[in-house]
DNA sequence: AACTAAATTTAGACTAATCTAAAAATATTT
DNA sequence: AAATATTTTTAGATTAGTCTAAATTTAGTT
């Protein structure tokens, strides 16, 4: 139905609205998809034609309803099969993101519906990201960056960051895993770093960076 | 690694030349992949240049030891895929196909060890095809073609064409199934149709085309 | 051996996706 | 507001894979 590359823009797009907010910047895609910004250009000429697209010369784009629900169905595989193949092929967290990126183009509405049966209608993938439903609908999430933590009060890890696969193996080192309790106990001004305490009653500091990319709910 | 286009090529080469033997044919692959020949022949030069089939103008392909590598490794991939659809997530023998064709496709080395593991190494697709090993070997299936099949010799039904879905649909309304006890009663030269004896004690009559699409072993 | 038919290749063109380099528009700074 | 820097778009080219139509080669038949 359409391309790998058309799937791959769109969920750029809706990626860095996310996080940016409004229109998306043609600059931006470029960066998320390691390509340059005319080729961005051309593209968003193309997905506007084809309506899944808003798109002004110069003013950057959004995403129609058509081109949101294409962006979001790929999200929703790329997430099951990543819980597919940690909880199934017992794959570690940071070896599933490269092959989720080619299962989430396979196309068969039967395949992911049956996955997702399969897997007991998981609500968030390994790195606790939220996964949408058919619809398109995301699972209501409460979650709150570590570094916008209170301190003294009791939270759970429930996400992380799971863009680098060196942030992943360094969690594992710490036995930082989804589920644990969670706790501030004290925070450095100078370097925003954090004195945490994680189930199992150990404490650590942990770098302000390690903060941004921890994510707890209540 | 390569493109999906690449494998497919070299898979219908390997294909045509189990069945013909010797060199394929421009005019095989292009009916094959449902192309034209031109497109076969520019094709068969870059696969040639790339070292992965023996081509000369005019006198056909064959692929030389790294082709036929690439090429066992995706029919490999396309059955394993097949038996996860129908063993894990309840598909159809008929419905598997179109979807093991795009998963096949997918790069990575770990997730076929871990779903070969997952699936408890496979000798055979759900049709009955053999699945070769990781080094490219097949396992030896002695099958033989029912219309080879001697009368009143007593088989087992072990593989039956894939290609067309509707006379997958037809052995299942007829509940031909793998695994099932078989026996030629009589022999009808007019139209080479043939009265059979199916497990469950059913006696029934098959035509030619049926016949030589259903396989057994002794 | 000559002729016809079939198969194959060449030539030239098209689409999707990409790139570099140059031009144009927008944003920022003085 | 003018000048500079940044971002974005345009222009023109490239690659992979495909196509049609014409030319060529091989195979089959009288």
């Amino acid at each position: 139905m359409f391309s790998f590359t058309e799937e791959n823009y769109l969920k750029a797009i809706f990626k860095n609205s996310q996080k940016e907010g409004g229109e998306v910047s043609t600059n931006s895609i470029a960066e998320e998809l390691n390509t340059k910004a005319a080729s961005v250009t051309d593209m968003l000429r193309k997905l506007s034609d084809k309506g899944l697209v808003n798109y002004e010369k110069y003013k950057g784009a959004t995403l129609t309803k058509a081109g949101r629900s294409i962006a979001v169905s790929t999200i929703r595989k790329h997430r099951l099969w990543e819980v597919f193949l940690c909880d199934k092929l017992n794959f570690n967290w940071d070896e599933v993101h490269e092959v989720a990126e080619q299962l989430e183009h396979i196309n068969s509405d039967l395949l992911i519906d049956r996955l997702d049966d399969f897997l007991d209608n998981p609500k968030a993938d390994p790195h606790g990201d939220a996964i949408p439903n058919k619809q398109g609908v995301f699972p209501a999430a409460e979650q709150l960056c570590v570094s916008d933590a209170k301190i003294g009060i009791k939270y759970t890890i429930s996400g992380v960051s799971a863009e680098d696969s060196n942030f992943l193996k360094y969690l594992d080192r710490l036995d930082i895993k989804l589920g644990l309790a969670f706790e501030v106990e004290e925070r450095f001004d100078f370097d925003e770093s954090l004195q945490v305490k994680i189930e199992g009653s150990r404490s650590l500091q942990i770098s302000k960076e390690v903060a941004q990319n921890l994510f707890v709910t209540q």
